[in-house]
DNA sequence: ATAATTGCAAATTTTTTGCAGGTTC
DNA sequence: GAACCTGCAAAAAATTTGCAATTAT
């Protein structure tokens, strides 16, 4: 379980509860989008606005607490900073799983980035499919 | 160069010229949001309204001709539908670049996924960092 | 001839902004 | 106490919708 008061002042913002509210939901659900957010959000502190989400999602992407994973015919998705990883996307269900990515990937990302003398920073891998559950459920 | 009344037709949609027209700029530039599309192809047929470029790029999607390529804080672009490949992402100039995937990552992919019992349908790696032109400039 | 498509205008949805009052350090 | 945050309401931006006129096949 994350400190999200230590996380918060150590990447230079203030503590406020609304904004661990935030961090709680997202790390509790692992992906969210912004309306998911709010939804889960207001059950906890009725009163978080949608504003206030806005402002701080945005806030905290700046200050590396969380990242956006951008999905293909959704809205983007939220979740903290972790190591890198890949995202396995089940287009029944919607659902987000964090997959670990082998060294291999990298690896071969380095690779080919530096044929064309791109300077790398940021891999992001979705791999779109149909997850176990939901492979059982449409059987 | 793509004969785009064929390429419709192919998937199902009758080739209006705003169709071609849309489907021209995007070739022409590789990758575009709407707004981009929209600026270009109303040069050269200016009463060509956003609805329908939102229209047919949904209805695109849909017959397999586009492709959302969705991106971290910015908007979606879109392209024609290709072989699989990686896309470079300069965060400085906005630059979208194709390159195409070696083997060895789907091999990897496949690999991972599998472990999941994930049914993988479609990959998409972006890849984050600041192109040859750029780097060049920033210095 | 028929069914599909366009462009407009209006509606809806999503996101951003300004600012007064409240909170954190 | 100073700087930062929040929540509200309003504004702006993005997307969708309905429909009459037009166009492709």
């Amino acid at each position: 379980m994350t400190d999200y008061a230590v996380l918060l002042k150590a990447n230079g913002l203030k503590a406020t509860f609304q904004r661990m509210n935030i961090l709680e939901v997202i790390e509790k659900h692992g992906h969210m989008s912004v309306e998911d957010i709010y939804e889960e959000v207001i059950k906890v502190h009725p009163s978080l606005s949608l504003a206030t989400i806005y402002k701080n999602i945005i806030l905290m992407q700046e200050n590396g607490i969380l990242v956006e994973v951008p999905i293909a015919g959704k809205k983007s998705k939220y979740e903290l900073l972790k190591s890198d990883h890949m995202h396995l996307i089940c287009t029944e269900c919607g659902g987000v799983e964090d997959k670990m990515c082998l060294d291999k990937t990298d690896a071969i990302f380095h690779e080919l980035t530096e044929e064309e003398h791109f300077k790398l920073n940021k891999r992001q891998v979705n791999l779109y499919g149909v997850c176990e559950k939901c492979q059982e459920t449409g059987a």
